[in-house]
DNA sequence: AATGAATGAGTGTTCATTCAT
DNA sequence: TATGAATGAACACTCATTCAT
């Protein structure tokens, strides 16, 4: 009883932690971090002010808190394409393709995640930057495939640091243009071009896929 | 006499609106637009805070010039450079180079640049942006010069515009991360990888250089 | 049956109220009413927040019962002692020296005792305060000793009230200074102090003891 | 004409920070120093909240600024009443009467004053409190007094230290008990029984006046 | 009876903007 | 033109109190 009792609060906690979350991901989305409120996020999430402060213990935590569940998901979806990807070529094009897609899923996320990039260059940001290392982590299933197909000859001798993250720098930039626009090219042709970019750009000259 | 006098009071004038954009830009830089104070940029400024409002209307006005007067250089400096390209490759290289090198004089227009961008999608952001038009002129002369390329059969069928931005966006990557770590590695080497990466993805199969 | 029931849920009941009036004693005189939280109450008294309201109807409610519980108990006191002084100033010593005592034993209860009055003097006190006739009851006994003592002509034709009310002020002067330097003199040689300077203010001019 | 604006701004901004002090010393004797807000200070003076912030940075600091102010003119008052006095008796009578005067004049900083004491008390103290300091010079030159008192034998070998807080906490007794009856009884007479409850305590035995 | 999640009014403080001098 | 004192709306966060379970 007691236990079917508190697993049933964990529940509807976990749900409410859930909810906050995603209003918090709407409000942060639309308005950054500095010009959303915590009266629009209660109003958002149909909850009183005070509530929020029940399940985190500031606007930042619910930030970063909204910022991380994203960023974790995302590399987890990144880092199994990559290790499902029959080759390099395919490696490219899955990374961008899941990363294009979660962000046109996920456009508040995105959102956030560029404005938490423009504010690591801030003096003010705290030493300790959770999200900053979060960053770091993105690129990094790419560039072991660039390493070991540069070994292995399958491309060029390119840096495979630097190339993973001109992959990702395009990969961003598509998904900006796209929400700015409100996305009326063709998702699978822009992501066709930069895997076709990029992959005529490190494959061994003469090469043919 | 009325002219000389309006004359020398416009030269006046124009010199105190210069300086409230360079120290605007290094506040706006340092913190942010939103963490940015007129208190702050008067300070930086040596003028009293009521001045700045003789000059510009708002804080989000002051911004906006300081913007839109570095975007404008910048717009002019890669133009030159493009039109001074002897071919491709090079056109280019000095696309990269030149936005590369200044940035890295001008830190804090980067940092207000990357968050101009992450501000035009937030759904507060003024119907008629000049910053936004601004922003798209970047890529014009590059993407004119990959038109003719592909024309003329220097590079492949690919898209000038999407080129152009990837160019771009790789670059706007490269910045970020430099100021990020504070410059430690090589720009020319940097800037020879974009280069040689991107050139190599665009030329026809088979051409050397 | 019922009565039996009813009597030990009474019994439950005082027993709850009693804790909880003790542990509102604790954090009120520790933090002060305003800084005291209804939280910390409960936390204190390992009882859930809203369990205290259904004994007590507000915060200012169990702030007034503990106050009024200490109260009563030294009022209780006091009167013991001096109904059992075997003169004047048997009667100042240990008024004297019971009150230095039980504050010294309770220390968090001077700190409500100390604000209580401070309180009084506040605009929005409530009309009917039984904080302050409680007050008024302490002097009560000790002046009948003073009145008597002046008829018979032991002491000095003084106001007995004035007097009696001259020993509280100094008594809960004493017991603040030790509570703040943390009792570093001789309670016994105070409490002489006091007494023998009262005793020698009052006493008929010549007389010895 | 420079020096002259200046020193008409200085006096106005004296002014300000007067006014702004009495508004303060009102409401926080007045509602006590938690439960007055800057809005109600703000209102009392007359100015916007913000103007507040101008002047004094924070409310703790205005608090403070109100409570000294009024501390060290009491100081003044009280030292040199004492100084001017003919004789241990006179002394005792001036300590007690400009004590008395001074705070029924200044009811306000009386109760700020209480308060004041009783937040010494409570564990959330500042450790380096300027407030506690100046309660304990109060008593200084009383205490003086009574030591040169002592040497040449006027009045018994009592500790100073002691007579002089107990003359001390029965003045404050009775300004209290005045402000709380709005000082229905006859202040001179007040005063005079104090003054010869003391000295008769304290003079040697068989001495007259 | 007991709980503790939910509420929302209230507070100190900041800062873009105005305006009298 | 230049100043900077004054303004007041806005905001993150707290906490006494309520109420469904």
């Amino acid at each position: 009883m007691t236990s079917t009792r508190s697993s049933k609060e964990e529940v509807v906690a976990a749900y409410r932690r859930g909810e906050l979350l995603s209003a918090a991901l709407r409000v942060f989305g639309a308005k950054g971090f500095e010009q959303a409120t915590m009266d629009a996020i209660a109003e958002e999430a149909q909850v009183a002010k005070g509530t929020i402060y029940l399940y985190y213990p500031s606007k930042q935590a619910i930030y970063d808190a909204a910022f991380q569940a994203n960023v974790s998901e995302l590399q987890r979806l990144t880092d199994a394409r990559i290790a499902a990807a029959s080759g390099v070529k395919d490696a490219v094009h899955g990374f961008v393709d899941v990363r294009v897609r979660y962000f046109q899923d996920h456009p508040d996320y995105y959102r956030i995640y560029v404005s938490e990039i423009g504010r690591q260059l801030s003096d003010h940001a705290p030493k300790k930057n959770p999200c900053k290392s979060a960053i770091d982590d993105q690129t990094r299933s790419l560039q072991g495939v660039f390493e070991r197909a540069v070994k292995s000859g399958e491309v060029r001798g390119i840096d495979p640091a630097h190339a993973a993250l001109a992959v990702f720098d395009i990969t961003r930039g598509l998904v900006g243009r796209r929400l700015l626009t409100c996305a009326k090219s063709d998702v699978a042709r822009d992501i066709e071009f930069i895997t076709d970019l990029i992959w005529s750009g490190l494959k061994r000259q003469g090469q043919t896929a």
